[in-house]
DNA sequence: TATTATCTGTACCAACTAGTCAACTATAGG
DNA sequence: CCTATAGTTGACTAGTTGGTACAGATAATA
């Protein structure tokens, strides 16, 4: 019964894109309708606020960031410890051609949410929150892998080494958001390796 | 001739608190005049627009920076390696008065406005971005002492560890902030020494 | 084909936005 | 003490913001 709309994807898919290369206040819900083509009395229907828009334009970023990102290469069989250089890659590749279309590096759509409307929204920290330990959770897999494979150190901490990571990566992002390079990204994705080196195992090393 | 004023300094001081806990477009120029309890008439005598405020607001607490965190611990007589902690340190205890002060962990304030700005002002990223060079020089300067006194292998590239580092120190800050909790600096702090270690010295650790 | 839930278009609102302006006042320096 | 100058004030604008109201259009189903 009633007619059919794709009016919600395309809203969302907009906001994606245009907060995803600005910022959630600077873009309007009026610019978020002519930019859909879907007019003010759809979003309203669809979305009680511009905010419960976010909160779902959240969920589809992550959503699309694993489909098309974590799994891929958390789910194959390349080498435990290849798998973060990949995703690196993957990640320059992508600032790469995001910087050719729109001139601009726009780093971690979801990193970027998280700086702005941590401290004004509670609901989005603690969903970004969220997002960022699922997130971290795939490093740790991965770790535990390298340790059971003997290339990592029995000493590593694999949850907090994953946070490193993550944390590492959302740093390099910001950097090549900043620098409006995403060379950035290639060039300091090496780091994230070191970063599972344990300290027994640097205690070792100074002694050599 | 004619009167003097503190409207300038109360205006930069509160938009360093209020953009600096929120965002710059989540604040309005009326209530950056109300809580410094300075007239709109006078907030566009002094700067030209709200844009000019916050290019002297970023200025303003980048020297902030330098005189309360990076010269006191990169000018002192520590060990060239552990600068790198206390800074952590550092970093934890202000955030962590941060948090009990208005509930939120803030983050950095230069990285917040980097994330929200950098797509939308070139002006502003430039800025920022000559910012982070400099203070990427600190950290270059005590890489290169590390490795003449030989805590650092001579393979370490000084230049791209010291912004790995500071990448690392950026991400940290934003993890922090959105999970709002100020451990999250003192825990990851550790991986700042690790992101030291260069390629050649983990070579020949894997031939243990 | 009629029904009915669903969706769309338009006009609207109050509150807020950054920014303007001219009249006013205090004071530093001669 | 004067006065040029720097700073203050409050009322004002024009445009935008997120959000509402609701009549009318549309199409999936029975």
């Amino acid at each position: 019964m009633g007619r059919t709309s794709t009016a919600k994807e395309k809203l969302i898919t907009s906001a994606i894109e245009l907060i995803g290369n600005r910022s959630y206040n600077a873009v309007g819900v009026q610019e978020l309708c002519d930019h859909s083509g879907v007019k003010k009395g759809s979003f309203y229907h669809f979305f009680p606020s511009k905010r419960d828009l976010i909160l779902e334009a959240i969920d589809a970023m992550w959503s699309k960031f694993k489909e098309m990102m974590l799994d891929p290469i958390f789910n194959s069989d390349i080498k435990a410890f290849e798998k973060f250089n990949v995703l690196m890659n993957k990640s320059y590749e992508y600032q790469s051609s995001a910087k050719e279309c729109t001139g601009c590096v726009t780093g971690c759509g979801i990193g970027n949410l998280a700086l702005e409307l941590s401290t004004q929204d509670e609901i989005i920290r603690q969903k970004i929150e969220q997002i960022f330990e699922e997130w971290a959770q795939y490093f740790e897999d991965v770790i535990v892998d390298a340790i059971n494979e003997g290339d990592l150190s029995v000493d590593t901490d694999p949850r907090s080494t994953a946070q490193a990571i993550l944390a590492y990566m959302e740093g390099v992002s910001l950097m090549g958001k900043t620098f409006n390079d995403p060379t950035m990204l290639s060039r300091l994705g090496e780091g994230m390796v070191q970063l599972c080196i344990s300290k027994k195992k640097m205690a070792l090393e100074d002694n050599m």
